[in-house]
DNA sequence: GGGCCTAGGATTGTGTGCAATCTAGGGGCG
DNA sequence: CGCCCCTAGATTGCACACAATCCTAGGCCC
């Protein structure tokens, strides 16, 4: 028990990881006979797993002539904030009247971490910030229990650049980032979806503004 | 030349296909050696075919113990339209901004000719309402362009039921949901994205009581 | 010198065989 | 009588081999 049943999965999931946090980049090559050799195995499960990325639109394929890493414009990562936009101010907006007191709580606890490691100072750690942020967001999303919007959201989410760190956020973007938090939070608490659904809106339109800009940047630099 | 390039990709159009129009049911199992002599294929093509139609959420594959036709709850259906209400209003607004000359005018054809064949009389033919209907919604889709929502409004409308026939339809609902597209047309020659954001919330909201009993009632027969 | 055509190599698509895993059913044991 | 284990058949997972297609480079013709 390495760590999943099939290595199709295993294989999918190393490509998937490599592709999300910049290791691939857009546009490169994934040819089969060489993922396989690298990874240990042979060309079929390779086959498989780029087949399923194609299909969550990571990676495209052209028939007979392979696989490349999906490439994305400024325009379409700009739409995902526009998607994000429309999803996860209805899912707060949900999640703020189905919370239960545990759930304030583990956010709350989460809403506090961030502001410890996020703040300027010497405890500050940006990259301990991703894993609490995606924790933030993704109980959240439990909270609101709607199954097909959370699928959406998740496939959206699948795009580079979302997983990335908060090295590229300016200061006060940051501050208000995680000043954000903890008012989704106190929504949540007053049961009033409005105001989280409010809140969850300005979140992610600060966030918008950065990240299409280094989204631009990005796609200068590889010219 | 008879379809498409590869014979995975004509097996997986295949499969959807049959899940999206009711022909596999919800659960039904999907033998990969069966598949594959019915299909004239070897297994192989079967195999990748299911890997994606998995990725795309059709179908539940289970390592060892194969893949069946992926099953949805009564509160994952209501789930759909939850998130259809976040996304078509918006792209709707969005396309009443962008809308050209030209699509209007082919809005507004596919609108009348789905009077034509909607309205009870003696020209009334509710199959022939699907491609129709079809066809006006994504068009509108395309000139939203707003590539991130359209993908995830995609996957979203990859469920059973949604392909399906008007013929669930009573005769008010089909009226009003005939009616809101001459409506959308009309707002968008007005220029005015609010207007059509309202309507196709309507139109949405009037199809969701029709499908969800519709979906219950299924789901009931089932046991 | 430029463009078209043609091998040659490389890469992908598909079929097949074998190993690993699961499922069903019967016999033994408590 | 019920529970567990174990074997036999069926099914999936993976590797490998061959066929089909594509890309490249070199030569030929104009």
């Amino acid at each position: 028990m390495t760590t999943s049943a099939t290595s199709a999965e295993r294989v999918a999931a190393l490509v998937r990881d490599m592709i999300l946090d910049g290791r691939l980049t857009s546009g490169s090559r994934l040819a089969e006979t060489e993922l396989a050799r690298s990874l240990g195995v042979s060309r079929t499960p390779v086959r498989e797993a780029l087949g399923r990325l194609d299909a969550e639109g990571l990676v495209e394929q052209v028939p007979n002539r392979g696989a490349r890493v999906a490439s994305w414009s400024v325009a379409e990562i700009e739409s995902v904030f526009e998607l994000r936009s429309a999803l996860e101010p209805r899912l707060t907006g949900a999640a703020a009247l189905a919370a239960q007191e545990e759930d304030i709580l583990v956010l709350s606890e989460l809403a506090e971490q961030m502001l410890a490691v996020g703040l300027p100072g010497p405890d500050q750690d940006l990259d301990a910030l991703v894993p609490l942020n995606r924790a933030f967001h993704d109980h959240l999303v439990r909270i609101a229990d709607q199954p097909a919007l959370a699928a959406a959201l998740a496939t959206a989410l699948r795009t580079p650049l979302q997983r990335r760190n908060f090295s590229t956020y300016d200061e006060p973007t940051l501050r208000r980032s995680l000043a954000h938090h903890v008012e989704i939070v106190d929504a949540l608490r007053a049961r009033d979806s409005t105001w989280a659904r409010a809140v969850m809106t300005s979140h992610i339109h600060n966030a918008r503004s950065v990240m299409v800009r280094a989204a631009t940047d990005q796609q200068e630099e590889s010219r």
